[in-house]
RNA sequence: GCCCCUGUGGCGGAAUUGGUAGACGCGGCAGACUCAAAAUCUGUUGGUGGCAACACCGUGCUGGUUCGAGUCCGGCCAGGGGCACCA
């Protein structure tokens, strides 16, 4: 039997889609836009068929939309600047530019191999200093506005790489792409003021109600804002090891200290119970009082090796470094804590400071047992009494073990005693605890008090507003983003370092601050910096002989907001007003998991930022996000560990064998399906696929196999299955004889039936694409074409049946034609389609044909089974019962045990209880 | 440690959101065509028992709500993802 020539029908429709300009996008204010775009990919070398996953579900929805008679624009890119380039470099001696516009070229062709939709005419690099100039402008206007700033900090410095990493590119304390350590460095570095859109962002989240509640999520814990108060705590002097003695601060000592040392808590409520100060290593009184004390400059260098990973820091003990600094408690001006610095406190929240309070927080808790830290409570259950550790110990041993619950309540005596052993006590929302706040010097407070947390936290607030100690705060989790990096492939920041008038604009008329072409790549370090002219410039304000800024930005930045540059690839400012208002924004965005975070605020951040700054209007860039699952692979592996390609290896017989090596006959160790990857080889290059079944059928699989937000896993075996049923459609079209009086009335019941089936189909399929359910999509296509093959197999060729089955095959083919479009548009054209398909309205399912007059009720007896039953739609109630009760299975279900009751839900199920 | 998600045949996955569990596909088995194979086509395929009609069991485990639970609620178990020792 004669196979379908893909090689023909995919070139002859990429080419006639070309000629035609069918996917040439512009503004139609008098039809609804609707804008699909996935996430542009680096040009890292070749695509495999991991990469075309997400394309290929971006282009059934764009497909599918512009059938609907949406003015789609389905634009693509490169995002173009990167390490990989200059890693590139290093090896093979070319040229990051060389190699990223190679890679563009191999990778733009690979990507018209598929035939997707796309309007190439707006193509962007990101490396072009036509695209990057305006990101310069921008980074101007966002330093104008105050948006971008400069400040020496401590960052997560990268020894293999010589850059910066952001906190979020810092994986278990390693460098997410070398792996190397990453150690602590202060430099002075470019930011962006994202926390300023701190609330906005968070705020906006609920609004997003297209995107998953998993990344909503992600991004709010990310962003974590809490509320609390924030505290001053006044250096008092030297604390004995009792944490009680008042000897003087000395002079020398209190040089170079503040007055003060800030703290944000969220649990003010506990200030009663605070019995020491904890600082971050980083803090800088702790800084200060190392460089006078050596072992204290041990500590902190210790607690920074440790790193600031959740594993490292789960098995790493709370250790604390006890400094001879004492601050006085807020309230009691008398109350002395001891300071420490402490491993577990983080520079980068809050203050870098906090309170411990032993009772009402487990880690102050472990911490207060290790060093002998008094625990005192600050609230207890409202039916108890608290009793002191001296109260506990006089007790009897069989009565002191039931204080061994967790809420650190004991019955003794008839009394119920609340004491804090091993398990701190963090109280609940709502519920009214016993308040010690008498230390607010408030008269109402004087005694133990029931509040609840909210009211105690809120007298706390006033009482140390009143003061003048402290005022209620929010802090957030979220840090400003560092743009800077130390590398040579990346948009260069365009300011001046003048040594009269230090930082200095690069004038708007100087841009773009072009990167230069010959550089030394083969040193360690900043190339930009190593280039001997690139960087002397004149000062722009003085003249004077200055220094241009060497870093580049965070290759984030240009991902951040080339969706709108899409928008007007061609426009000589970053983009139109008029064009992004009318396309964005993005309603529909495609795109991994792994950007659910990074990428996805920031774009968010810049929309914002870029609104003030009066580039556009509009705060959030993705109205709709969808994130694809990754496509998975077996692995094999030879007896001496090497990984080998699928190619080079053959399966034993039938599913579940063994595998053997191609070459040589060894056995392979075949390892479960994983994500895609060179490094172990289990990738399916994409022209293989294409030259042995066409791009059709690799969509196809990639599309129908798994729920797209899932992973799917690519097998031959799979691949072998879409290109049997691509095959099965074909001969079905090549077979079916030529019409004969198309709109002939379809009277059969058979014709009727099938009729009845295609409008399903239509229906069904379009709400599937909605919800972007492709896979279940494809399935009742395949379904429609098996009862087409049964309607020819049956040969009943009754009346109006032939118009029936060219309808169903039409429907078929068209319906197919997001999915697999080259293949569609042949078809569609042999069967009369008079313009090619992508041109053509989506089909519309006829209301009248989705019901049937007839339904399969189910029939339970006492909820299980038992038989079906037909019966006219919305038959009565009584129809129903009857029916089903004279039924012969019903009936031998049912005996002579009489029925109690019939439950009767129209045109679905009767139960009969008995 | 905290938060979130997911557990359905040999496999990928369906199930109108409380109403016929297993659509569709892969794989398997049997058959047709063929000298043979490939390709194609047909039938069959959750488990157990039975010649059969049929019966019983079955959506990670375990309780519950309901005429009826894969779906809702409680408690476990397993796998995956995220994270912030966040004061």
């Amino acid at each position: 039997m004669a196979r379908y020539s893909f090689r023909e029908i995919e070139a002859k429709w990429q080419a006639r889609w070309a000629e035609r300009g069918t996917f040439h996008a512009r503004i139609d204010p008098g039809r609804p836009k609707y804008y699909v775009l996935e996430m542009f990919p680096y040009p890292s070398g070749r695509l495999h068929v991991g990469h075309v996953r997400n394309y290929a579900i971006g282009d059934v929805i764009a497909r599918y939309k512009r059938a609907q008679g949406f003015n789609v624009l389905h634009p693509m890119g490169w995002d173009a600047f990167g390490l990989p380039a200059e890693n590139a470099a290093l090896a093979g001696g070319v040229h990051p530019a060389d190699w990223t516009f190679e890679n563009i070229r191999v990778m733009g062709e690979q990507l018209r191999l598929i035939g997707l939709s796309y309007d190439w005419d707006r193509e962007i690099a990101t490396c072009t200093p036509d695209y990057y100039r305006h990101e310069q402008k921008m980074f101007l206007d966002f330093l104008e506005a105050g948006l971008a700033y400069r400040k020496e900090s401590v960052v997560n410095w990268d020894p293999v790489e010589h850059t910066v990493l952001a906190n979020e590119q810092v994986i278990d304390g390693r460098g997410w792409r070398s792996g190397a350590l990453v150690e602590q460095r202060r430099l002075p570095q470019w930011f962006l003021a994202i926390t300023r859109y701190a609330d906005s962002l968070l705020e906006a989240l609920e609004t997003l109600d297209r995107w998953p509640d998993r990344v909503r999520l992600m991004q709010q814990n990310w962003i974590g804002r809490s509320e609390g108060a924030l505290m001053r705590f006044a250096l008092a002097g030297r604390a004995a090891p009792d944490g009680d003695a008042r000897t003087p601060l000395p002079d020398a000592l209190r040089a170079g200290l503040p007055e003060a040392i800030e703290v944000f808590t969220t649990r003010p409520d506990t200030i009663a119970g605070a019995s020491f100060l904890a600082l971050s290593p980083d803090h800088p009184v702790s800084l200060s009082l190392a460089e006078d004390d050596p072992a204290l400059a041990a500590f902190a260098g210790e607690c920074r090796r440790l790193g600031t990973s959740e594993a490292a820091l789960e098995k790493a003990e709370k250790r604390g470094y006890r400094t001879a600094l004492a601050v006085r408690h807020p309230f009691e001006a008398d109350r002395l804590l001891p300071v420490y610095v402490a491993n577990f406190v983080l520079m980068g929240y809050g203050t870098g400071a906090v309170f411990g309070c032993p009772a009402h927080d487990q880690r102050d808790l472990d911490f207060a047992r290790k060093y002998d830290l008094a625990v005192r409570p600050a609230l207890w259950p409202a039916d108890a009494t608290p009793v002191d550790d001296d109260a506990v110990a006089a007790l009897a041993p069989e009565d002191r073990a039931r204080f061994e619950d967790g809420a650190g309540i004991a019955e003794i005596d008839g009394r119920r005693l609340f004491h804090v052993g091993a398990t701190a006590f963090i109280g609940a929302d709502g519920r009214r605890f016993a308040y010690d706040l008498a230390c607010l010097g408030v008269p109402d407070l004087a005694v133990p008090t029931p509040l609840t947390v909210a009211e105690a936290k809120r007298a706390a607030i006033t009482a140390l507003e009143g003061r003048d100690l402290g005022e209620a705060r929010i802090a957030f989790r979220l840090r400003d983003w560092g743009v800077s990096r130390q590398r040579y492939w990346g948009c260069p920041i365009p300011v001046i370092h003048c040594p009269n008038c230090g930082i200095v604009p690069v004038p708007e008329s100087d841009l773009p601050v072009e990167l230069p072409r010959d550089v030394d790549l083969s040193v360690a370090g900043n190339p930009l910096d190593h280039h001997p002219t690139w960087k002397h410039v004149a000062c722009p304000k003085c003249g004077t002989a200055a220094i241009r800024e060497t870093d580049t930005f965070d290759t984030f930045f240009e991902s951040s907001w080339y969706f709108a540059r899409f928008c007007s690839p061609d426009a000589d400012t970053a983009f139109r007003r008029g064009d992004v208002d009318y396309w964005l924004p993005v309603d529909q965005y495609i795109g991994g998991i792994e950007h659910a975070v990074l990428h996805l605020l920031y774009s968010r951040f810049f929309m914002r930022a870029l609104t003030d700054c009066g580039y556009a209007d509009l705060a959030e860039p993705f109205a709709g996000l969808m994130t694809q699952g990754m496509v998975c692979h077996e692995t094999y592996q030879a007896a001496d560990g090497a990984w080998l390609f699928p190619e080079e290896i053959t399966l034993d017989g039938a599913a579940g064998g063994g595998a053997r090596r191609a070459s040589d006959g060894t056995p392979v160790t075949v390892g479960r399906a994983e994500k895609m990857s060179k490094s172990r080889k289990n990738v399916v290059g994409l022209e293989r696929v294409v030259e042995t079944y066409g791009a059709d059928t690799a969509r196809l699989l990639l599309l129908s196999d798994s729920p797209p937000e899932r992973d799917l896993d690519w097998t031959e075996s799979g691949i072998e299955g879409a290109w049997r049923y691509l095959n099965r459609l074909w001969r079905l079209v090549a077979e079916e004889p030529p019409g004969d009086g198309a709109g002939t009335e379809a009277s059969a019941p058979a014709a009727l039936a099938l009729r009845r089936a295609t409008h399903r189909t239509i229906a069904g399929v379009g709400e599937d694409l909605d919800g972007f359910r492709l896979n279940r999509a494809v399935a009742r296509i395949r379904e429609l074409t098996n009862m087409l093959t049964d309607a020819q197999a049956s040969g009943d060729a009754g009346a109006g049946l032939g118009a029936a089955r060219r309808e169903a095959l039409a429907a078929i083919v068209q319906l197919l034609g997001p999915v697999v479009p080259h293949l569609a548009e042949e078809l569609w054209e042999r069967l009369g389609g008079t313009a090619p398909l992508s041109e053509t309205p989506w089909p519309t399912a006829d209301p009248a044909l989705l019901q049937d007059d007839t339904v399969t009720v189910a029939v339970q007896v006492n909820g299980k089974l038992r038989a079906t039953i037909a019966l006219p739609r919305d038959a009565a109630r009584e129809t129903a019962e009857d029916q089903a009760l004279a039924d012969v299975a019903v009936r031998r279900a049912v005996g002579d045990r009489p029925v109690r009751k019939v439950v009767v839900v129209p045109n679905r199920i009767v139960n009969v209880v008995v």
